[in-house]
DNA sequence: TGCAGGTGTGACGATATTGTCACGCGCCGG
DNA sequence: CCGGCGCGTGACAATATCGTCACACCTGCA
C-alpha cells in the first residue's frame, strides 16, 4: 500500500480518484491548496503525487519546481494532471521533468493504472537504495554517506569499500576478498592499497573510522556495536 | 524460487541436499565434474553455487578461483562443502572468499538452513540492484554497466547520469533538471558541462549512444525503442 | 626484552576525471 | 535562403584520485 497526495481544485476529481486509488489498495489524501503541499509532504513522505496544474491561490507548475527544488521531495514522483488549452504545444507534462502526465478529460481508471505503472517504476529502485546501520546511512543511487546525517564525501573506490564491509556487517571480510570484489583483482596480488584506502576511510569517518575493525592476519570488519576498550 | 547449483562427486550427497533444497522451494541442479560447471554458470546463471572440493578432474579450489575470475560468476554467492581433513589450519573456507563453508559431516537441514541466509543477505541487495532496460544491464552495487553483456568503463559522474536518465525513460530529463540531480546545483547555472558528459557517455556508448535523445530546448532523454530514422 | 611479521602513515608521481572554452554545425523560424 | 540559437566536439588546464613506497609502529611470541 502507498501513499499518495492528490492536489486539485475540483472535489469531484478528486473523489473519484481517491476512490479507484482506494480500489487498489492505496492510502489517498486530498488537498485543494497549492500551499498546503509542502507541509505536508514534509511531515509525510507520501509516496507519489498527483498535482493539477491549474490550482488556486498558488500555480501548479511553481509548486511542482518547488517540489522538485527541496531534497525531502526531490524524488517523489509526481503526476501531472493538465487541460489541454493550459499547455503550450511546445511543452507537453514530461518535459517538465514530470513521471507521467495525463490531460483532462480523463478515466479515472487511466490515472490508477499510470498510477501503479509510475510506482512499480520508481519503488523498487527507491526503496533499497538506502540502507542504514547503526549511524551510517549508505545511499546507493547518489553514491552518497550520511553519517549522523551528515553528509561524507567518499571517492568511489572508498565508497565501495565501505559498502562492501558494511554489506555483511557479521562477517570478516579477508583482504584478497576485498580487493576482488572492490578492485576486480582475481589473482592474490601483493598491494598496499588495501591498507591505504582503509586509512583514508577511517580520516574521513573521524571518530566512526574506529567502526571499521582490524582483523590481523586475516582482514577487516565492520562493527556496528564497537566494544568499550 | 531460487535457482542452486550444485557440485558434488557423490551423489548421495546430492540427492539429499535437493530434497531438502526442492522442500525450501528451490530449483537444484546437480554436477559431479568440475569442469561441467562453467559452461552451465554461464547458461543459466545460478543463484548460489554449493562446491565440494573434493573433485574427480579438476581441483575444487581451481574451480572456485575460476568461478570468482569471470564476471558473469563474480558476485555469484558460494558455498563451499569440505572434509574437515583436507583443509589446512590456517585457511578456512570463509578466507578463500566464500561466502559460507561447511565441513563434512554435515545434516542436510543446516546446509539447507545456510543456504536460505546467504540468499536472504545476498540476494535483496543483488536482485534490486540491477536494473535492466533493453540492451542496458545497470549494476548499481559494482557501478558499472553492461551493455549487450560487455562491461563498460563509465565515471562516476557518468554513470550517476546514466542511471538518472535510465531511471524513468519515459520522461525528459530537463537540462536544470539533470544538473540538479547529478552534479547538485540547485540554482539555475548556465554551464557547458551536461552537454560535455553526455558525449563522452554516448562515445563510450558506441552505436548505443544513439539511446540518449537529445530534446532540443529542453533537455536529454533515455529511449529504450529508437526511431527507424 | 627482543624479534618478526603485519599494519598505520605520510609523501610522491602517474593517471583519471572534471569543468571550461572556442569553434563549427545543424535545426528552426522568418 | 538566411540569421540566431542551441548543441556537438576537441583541446586544455586544474584538480582529484590512485597505487606504490619507505618508514614507523604495534602485536604476538619466544
Amino acid at each position: 500500500m502507498s501513499k499518495i497526495l492528490v492536489v486539485d481544485d475540483e472535489p469531484d476529481i478528486s473523489e473519484l480518484v481517491a476512490l479507484h486509488l482506494a480500489r487498489d489498495g492505496h492510502e489517498c489524501v486530498c488537498l485543494t491548496n497549492g500551499l498546503e503541499v509542502f507541509p505536508y509532504v514534509t511531515a509525510h513522505q507520501p509516496d507519489l503525487i498527483v498535482l493539477d496544474l491549474m490550482l488556486p491561490g498558488q500555480d501548479g507548475l511553481t509548486v511542482f519546481k518547488r517540489l522538485r527544488a527541496d531534497s525531502r521531495s526531490r524524488t517523489t514522483p509526481v503526476i501531472i494532471l493538465t487541460a489541454r488549452a493550459q499547455m503550450s504545444d511546445r511543452i507537453s507534462g514530461l518535459e517538465l521533468g514530470a513521471d507521467d502526465y495525463l490531460t483532462k478529460p480523463f478515466s479515472p481508471r487511466e490515472l490508477a493504472l499510470r498510477i501503479s505503472a509510475v510506482l512499480r517504476r520508481t519503488q523498487r529502485v527507491q526503496a533499497v537504495s538506502e540502507v542504514k546501520t547503526g549511524r551510517f546511512l549508505l545511499d546507493r543511487k547518489n553514491m552518497k554517506l550520511f553519517l549522523d546525517d551528515a553528509p561524507v564525501d567518499l571517492t568511489t573506490t572508498e565508497f565501495k569499500l565501505l559498502a562492501t564491509l558494511m554489506e555483511n556487517d557479521k562477517a570478516v571480510h579477508t583482504r584478497s576478498e576485498l580487493l576482488r570484489e572492490v578492485w576486480g583483482y582475481s589473482d592474490e596480488v601483493a598491494t598496499r592499497t588495501l591498507d591505504t584506502h582503509v586509512k583514508r576511510l577511517r580520516e574521513k569517518l573521524g571518530d566512526a573510522g574506529r567502526h571499521i575493525v582490524t582483523i590481523r592476519g586475516t582482514g577487516y570488519q565492520f562493527c556496528v556495536t564497537l566494544p568499550d576498550s
